[in-house]
DNA sequence: AGGTTGACTCACC
DNA sequence: TGGTGAGCCAACC
């Protein structure tokens, strides 16, 4: 598996993120067929082109924080959909998961 | 080639 | 809840 090979297919299903829900890179990770890799999932997304239009947004960690440096713009981002915060700052994970991809 | 780094996660305190 | 430490893996010095 190429690297190049690996991050399309991350993109690829970030790109189906419906709107009003999140994701975690390990759950990512996990759709990929390679579980262990929820820090390249990261990287993919770092990298990725901003012409792609990919709601990277809605990528949160397993503990619902938000992007590192990219903080404000994205809450705004979430906010919008309608996604709730906790007092600490953090994304409400358990409330706004995309569940439907676990099937 | 070997050490460091990070948009991570999990198991334990 | 929240903090910490170990495991993780490819990119990048």
């Amino acid at each position: 598996m190429e690297r190049s090979d690996f991050y399309q297919e991350v993109y690829a299903i970030v790109k189906e993120i419906p709107p009003g829900t999140v994701i975690t890179y390990g759950l990512i990770a996990r759709l990929t067929g390679y579980p262990q890799r929820s820090r390249m999932v990261g990287q993919a997304l770092y990298h990725a082109p901003a012409v792609a239009g990919l709601p990277c947004h809605r990528v949160v960690n397993s503990s619902g924080k938000l992007v590192p440096g990219w903080e404000e713009e994205q809450r705004h981002l979430l906010e919008q959909e309608g996604i709730t915060f906790r007092k600490n700052g953090q994304v409400n994970i358990s409330r706004h998961l995309w569940k439907e991809i676990l099937l």
